[in-house]
DNA sequence: AAATTATTTTAGATTTGCCTAAATTTTGCT
DNA sequence: AGCAAAATTTAGGCAAATCTAAAATAATTT
């Protein structure tokens, strides 16, 4: 069993290595995502090693020993499962649900999180369309294209979710009615700027910069 | 916002005052309650003194202030509802219960606690039979009875609670069909060794001894 | 009212997780 | 290759929460 600080360092080094898509995460890095000093960094992760959770090799970063993201997934998939579990029964909206995700993940029983994934019905993605693994620690993947990418005329699309999980970016989108599960139609596409116009599911017209439709993910139909 | 650590010290204090029914618990009952030594409870007493959470008067033991009452009131509000969701959501006995929501109880989000709440259809009482404070910090009473006491042949009673939380007692009186809500009549009672005979729900016959029924709460009808 | 016992507090350490500053090692650049 | 910059580790310290042992105080018994 491990501490609640433990824990966040390897939810830590799993974001670093799913971001840069590399196998080591750097001190550096880990210290930036943690928000503390490398010193404190290089103290944890000897300790992590000492685990047998993180390959470590002085001076040249951290990474998962098989252990090590079987644990980290383990973690995933608590945060999201109770990150759906908000959303879906308590009626939280999507963007107050991960802090508090960030304290229930850390609650310890197996039995507890086996029963919640069957209480809600075993789903496979998280309210902000992130993948949930299975308690082996696959996810379930799905094709999906970043609306910023997509120009085509008349096309429409489902929204599957979003990359930024900004607070006030994701009020925004609701404000938009652009939720996953939303329909979502493209009017224009203006190459200049790369801006969107769009068709929401109320009918709405609405202008969106590439800043935004670069965030949001979406498949066809 | 307290740690978990005082949070914990909280709780105690109130099972002492709860059991003992006295205003002040001591040094020693603390550490006992707790598992510490009692150089521990002087340090930590002092310092949620300092927070004006309890009155301390050196060597004469500690009393909560207003606000270490409410604190702990709504420590026990907390620990009750998660008890209540994982029972009767999560199919949990109530037997395994306690020892989860021991850990969801330090989760900090007074609208997590609210939507749960109404989630839960603002429950009176968890799987225990143990009163659940409402928001402001009040019970609903109940006249109830103690099993043990009660001798009058072919009465009928309904189980409200019990008190003990042993897990191994409620594992016996699940095997029994003893539980909240369950259908009690007693068909003897032995004056010599103060034991029951008695039928539950599925008719079977029963025979318990005073140490088990001097720990069911129930109410007449 | 002493003396003994029980309880509580103080003193001094330990562990965990963090910090800053200094030393070391690696990396990048001319 | 050599030097400067960047990253990392080491050293030394601090706060929280714990411990054991010793000292102080209170309660009980004679
Ligand atoms: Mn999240
Ligand atoms: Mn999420
Ligand atoms: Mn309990
Ligand atoms: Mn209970």
């Amino acid at each position: 069993m491990l501490s609640i600080a433990e824990e966040n360092y390897l939810k830590a080094i799993y974001k670093i290595l799913e971001k840069t898509g590399s196998k080591e995460a750097s001190t550096k890095l880990i210290a930036q995502e943690m928000g503390t000093s490398s010193a404190s960094v290089t103290d944890m992760i000897r300790k992590l090693n000492e685990k047998e959770l993180l390959n470590y090799e002085k001076y040249y970063g951290v990474s998962f020993t098989k252990e090590g993201l079987k644990y980290s997934l383990d973690l995933i998939r608590k945060h999201r499962l109770w990150e759906y579990f908000l959303h879906t029964q308590l009626q939280f909206s999507w963007d107050k649900i991960h802090e508090i995700a960030e304290q229930l993940e850390h609650v310890k029983s197996e039995e507890l999180i086996d029963r919640l994934d069957q209480f809600l019905d075993y789903p496979k993605y998280d309210p902000h369309g992130d993948p949930i693994p299975n308690k082996n620690g696959s996810f379930t993947f799905r094709t999906q294209f970043i609306l910023g990418n997509l120009t085509e005329k008349n096309k429409e699309f489902i929204v599957l979710g979003v990359r930024s999980h900004d607070s006030e970016f994701l009020q925004y989108l609701d404000s938009l009615v652009i939720q996953p599960g939303r329909r979502l139609k493209i009017l224009e596409y203006n190459a200049f700027d790369q801006s969107h116009l769009l068709q929401n599911e109320d009918h709405k017209i609405l202008s969106i910069s590439n800043k935004i439709s670069n965030e949001i993910l979406v498949k066809e139909l």
